[in-house]
DNA sequence: GACTGCAAACCGACTAGTCGGTATGTTACG
DNA sequence: CGTAACATACCGACTAGTCGGTTTGCAGTC
């Protein structure tokens, strides 16, 4: 959308690495609780280079938000769940595949703008809306998928196929509170199981009353590779 | 628990008076980002007394943690819903009153604890323990209601009564985060309702297998009078 | 029931340090 | 020589925490 480095950028540049470094340290400590001083220490630059690039923290949490999406977009596209034929296939998929990723520290598996949100969402109305924007449109990348597992299992609903795409967002979110809470990721893993259960019982409830499915009974089975990369905002050079 | 005023009851308190303060001003603006001179403002006393109740503004936190457990406790424990005899009507009530306490600002209805143990998991190891303590205390609630009728309804599951337990308060926090990212309640009731449907189907399919149930279908009904205080830590007096 | 003694509650000016932000260079490249 | 990309030094505002002092409630004494 907005391309900042189109033209001819080739330098590595600052601002990516102050970007980086915004999305270790605001997971990890908070929006406000993170300086400007340590995100210039942690990205290996000065605050004249961060303020060469950045109007301001603000602007930085706007920008951080904003290529939290992207780089969390792209990721996702390359995961292997979109393989599946059956649009439920590739939801329950997403779900494996986010299931997957909740190893190690709960930094490094967490939400940047499910974390920011949180601190500004009263005060700085740009950072929210750009949080909104990337939990929103990420949303909508599985709203397809639902809709067309709806449509091909007969399920008329009381619900949306938006309103479930944005529940599975909620309970991702609440699974990374409780991790934090409880200092690891068991419980969020808990939690996705309930919420994959849920949408298998969705499917197959509403299937039951129609002759469609040739749906054999699933389990949670564990989703082969991990990517290469952990998630959105892993550690790159060096 | 640990009992500061035992003895005599001194005082209505600046104590009181700045938990209160600090339920309101951290659940809108966030741990890091309130100062304890807003806090003192709020609550109508001086830094003096801020510092003659608590060591420190950490300390403070550990105590909003413990009084916010306190105070929500009390609340849930005079709730409607608890007069059900049927324990899954009393966990699906419990998802009523909670749905119909999502009105008016994010700040009023959000959670004191998810808010904070966002900001400082990783850094307060203290304030993180209460934290932990509140949602997990809070979710103990629940757990005999759920594991009860687990028994009723002869559930014979692959998921603990602790585990939904659980996941019930992740989807709530994951909701609250949705809730203040949108800039309004209604998502989060959309993912309450999603919830609820959840366990009506993890009974109601389980149970199919049983002959058990006199269970007719459940939709759901709105719960009747809203209780006359909105959530923990609404406004008191005045 | 006034007076004394004492401790807890409370006040508010002050401080040492931190924070976001700026002003003024310096370097590299076209 | 100009300009983008940095670096360095610094500033003013703010922030958590301190400290000496005042007020308040109350038990004990006569």
């Amino acid at each position: 959308m907005l391309d900042k480095n189109q033209p001819k950028r080739p330098r590595p540049g600052a601002r990516e690495k102050l970007l980086e470094a915004s999305f270790a340290l605001i997971r990890e400590k908070g929006y406000s609780a993170t300086p400007v001083d340590e995100l210039c220490a942690k990205a290996g630059v000065t605050k004249g280079a961060f303020f060469h690039h950045f109007q301001s923290k603000d602007a930085l949490a706007v920008a951080a938000a904003n290529s939290w999406s992207e780089v969390s977009t792209a990721f996702f596209q390359t995961a292997p769940y979109h393989k599946h034929h059956d649009p439920l296939d590739r939801v329950l998929g997403y779900l494996d595949f986010r299931k997957a990723l909740l190893k190690g520290e709960v930094a490094e598996f967490s939400c940047l703008v499910g974390t920011m949100v949180q601190e500004v969402y009263g005060t700085h109305a740009e950072i929210r809306e750009a949080c909104d924007a990337s939990i929103s449109g990420h949303a909508a990348t599985l709203e397809a998928d639902i809709a067309a597992a709806m449509k091909l299992y007969g399920v008329r609903a009381r619900w949306s196929a938006q309103s479930l795409a944005l529940h599975m967002q909620a309970v991702l979110q609440g699974a990374f509170i409780l991790a934090k809470a409880k200092g690891g990721p068991d419980v969020a893993a808990a939690s996705v199981d309930h919420l994959r259960r849920y949408i298998e019982l969705l499917f197959k409830a509403d299937t039951w009353r129609d002759s469609r499915g040739t749906r054999r009974s699933r389990q949670c089975r564990s989703d082969g590779t991990t990517p290469s990369t952990r998630s959105p905002g892993h550690e790159k050079e060096k």
